[in-house]
Order: C-alpha cells, then sequence, then structure tokens
DNA sequence: TCGGCACCTGCCTA
DNA sequence: ATAGGCAGGTGCC
C-alpha cells in the first residue's frame, strides 16, 4: 500500500531523474503526465488525472521482501532503505533516459534530460507551477543532430534520434514487451543502437514490469565482487557472455524479485559511498 | 566470441 | 579558482 512506501528513498536511488521538491512535495515528470507527491502523507495528484500504479503501490512488499532475502548483506540493505520501491515509469522516457545514462553520472542526465524537456516538451500548468512534460518519440525522431547535441547528449544524440525513430515507426513496440518473457524482450531491445545489456535491464526493470530485470553496471559489478564473490564470479569488465551468466546465476540466487535486491543493493552501495541523488 | 579503444561534455575533485 | 580526469556503457575493429 501507498503508506509503505518511502519517496525520499525511492525517489533517490537512481531511476528517476526529472524529479524536483519543493515544499514537502516531490515533483515528476513522467511521460505527458506530472506526478505530485506528498512527503509523509504520501498523497497524490497528477496532472492527468489517470489511473496508473507508477509507485507500484500494488506490488505484494512483503512478500518480495520475504522472496529476496537471502542473506545478512541483501537483509541490511533491505533494513537501510526501508519503503524503497521499484517504480513503473514511462517506457518511452525511460528508454531515452537510459540511453542518456551511458558513460555519464546522474548530475548530467539530469541536466541533459531537463534540456530535452525544455526544448521538445509541451508546457503545462500544474499545481500553480510550470513543467515541460517529456517528448513524444515523433518529436524526437525528427530532432536535428544539433539540437539534440545542444542538449548535451553528445555522442549519444544519434542513439536518442535513432531509438525514437524505431520506436515512433513500430519497428519496437514497448507496450508488447511488456507481455513477453524477459529473454525476448532483451533481445529486442537491444537491437536498438545504443541499448546494451545494462541499460536494456534498467528499461526492463524501471518501465516494462520485468521485476526480474537485475542490470550490472559498474556500481552492480563493484557490489556483487564485494560481498558475494564466494557465490558468484564476475570480472571487472563483463563481455556479453559473462553478462548473461552472471545475470543467470544471480537471479537464480535473488528469485523472481531480482530487481528489488538490485534496487536495495544498489542503493545502499551509493549511500555508503556517499553519492549525491537528485 | 574476446579484448581494446574511442567517445561528448558537464561535474567533481585535487 | 581552475585544469584534468572521470562518469550507472556501447559500438566497432
Amino acid at each position: 500500500m501507498i503508506n509503505d512506501i518511502d519517496i525520499d528513498n525511492t525517489i533517490n536511488s537512481g531511476q528517476v531523474f526529472l524529479w524536483k521538491y519543493n515544499l514537502n512535495i516531490w515533483y515528476g515528470v513522467n511521460g505527458d503526465n506530472v506526478i505530485a507527491i506528498e512527503k509523509n502523507t504520501n498523497k497524490i495528484s497528477t496532472f492527468t488525472h489517470q489511473k496508473y500504479d507508477f509507485f507500484r503501490a500494488e506490488d505484494n512488499i512483503t512478500e518480495i521482501i520475504h522472496n529476496i532475502k537471502k542473506d545478512k548483506i541483501i537483509e541490511s540493505a533491505i533494513m537501510s532503505s526501508p519503503g524503497l520501491r521499484i517504480l513503473r515509469q514511462d517506457p518511452f522516457q525511460c528508454v531515452i533516459s537510459f540511453i542518456t545514462s551511458s558513460n555519464s553520472n546522474i548530475q548530467k542526465i539530469k541536466t541533459t534530460l531537463l534540456a530535452i524537456c525544455n526544448k521538445f516538451g509541451a508546457e503545462v500548468n500544474f499545481c500553480g507551477q510550470k513543467f515541460k512534460l517529456f517528448p513524444s518519440s515523433e518529436a524526437l525522431a525528427n530532432a536535428s543532430m544539433k539540437e539534440l547535441a545542444d542538449c548535451g547528449l553528445g555522442y549519444r544524440s544519434r542513439y536518442v534520434k535513432s531509438a525514437s525513430y524505431d520506436i515512433f515507426n513500430g519497428m519496437i513496440d514497448l507496450n508488447k514487451l511488456k507481455s513477453v518473457d524477459y529473454h525476448t524482450a532483451i533481445d529486442q531491445l537491444t537491437k536498438i543502437s545504443g541499448i546494451g545489456q545494462k541499460i536494456a535491464d534498467c528499461i526492463l526493470l524501471f518501465s516494462l514490469d520485468k521485476l526480474d530485470a537485475f542490470p550490472l553496471d559498474r556500481w552492480m559489478i563493484r557490489c556483487m565482487r564485494k560481498y558475494y564473490n564466494k557465490l558468484f564470479q564476475l570480472d571487472e569488465k563483463l563481455t556479453w557472455k559473462k553478462y548473461e551468466k552472471a545475470h543467470e546465476d544471480i537471479t537464480d540466487y535473488f528469485g523472481a524479485y531480482s530487481g528489488y535486491a538490485q534496487q536495495f543493493l544498489f542503493k545502499m552501495e551509493r549511500d555508503i559511498q556517499s553519492k549525491k541523488w537528485l
């Protein structure tokens, strides 16, 4: 239920970038919607009023935690971020967000995504404030390389443009990926230029309901090597095959909700290293 | 397959 | 304060 969710822990766990905090309320852009949630009361209001469980309040968190709690390490990760949830984001925004995230950092990702919204997104009024919505795939597919580069995308500009085009013209149907299994979905997503295994895992976990996705980024690889070197052997740098193998071993261990385990561990490790969030 | 390397550029740190 | 290295990877050879 919604009151079990800790908004600070959830927003500040590296899943989303277009959120800001003001006067006890968190505001976030999600596709063509803006979501406001009051801290402490967790009272939600949205721009479009559409019914959409963004915070995954309907997840049976008790069962999920019971499932993933396999050892002392994950147990302490769960304890240190109570109320942390996986979010259910707008798929297209999620795709662009994580293409943008490659070889970058949270602060810069946020700056770049804000620039993209400012340049291409529709302006709306909500809660007495102005917001820029996330642009459509059509808008970004038609953007010029210079316009995209001006947002700070750098060499990722062409990835954003071609991914937007692939999605706009229907070559990739993101919503359809919600109803296929993990492997089918990851095969489809990694066809998109600029999306490798790690970014595909993020998209699957954060927007396409694949709770068994376990993104293995630099931080998670470091984390698994630090705490789980007895259980899994993974190199600093993973080849395609080694990523697949590690992912399989890890999800065999943590189970169907491995993605939640990943999020707790990721959050814990970044907090230990005092890394900044939003 | 695997390993090595280039890559935009804003942010952070020494 | 300011220059230089680095950052939640990926594609290409």
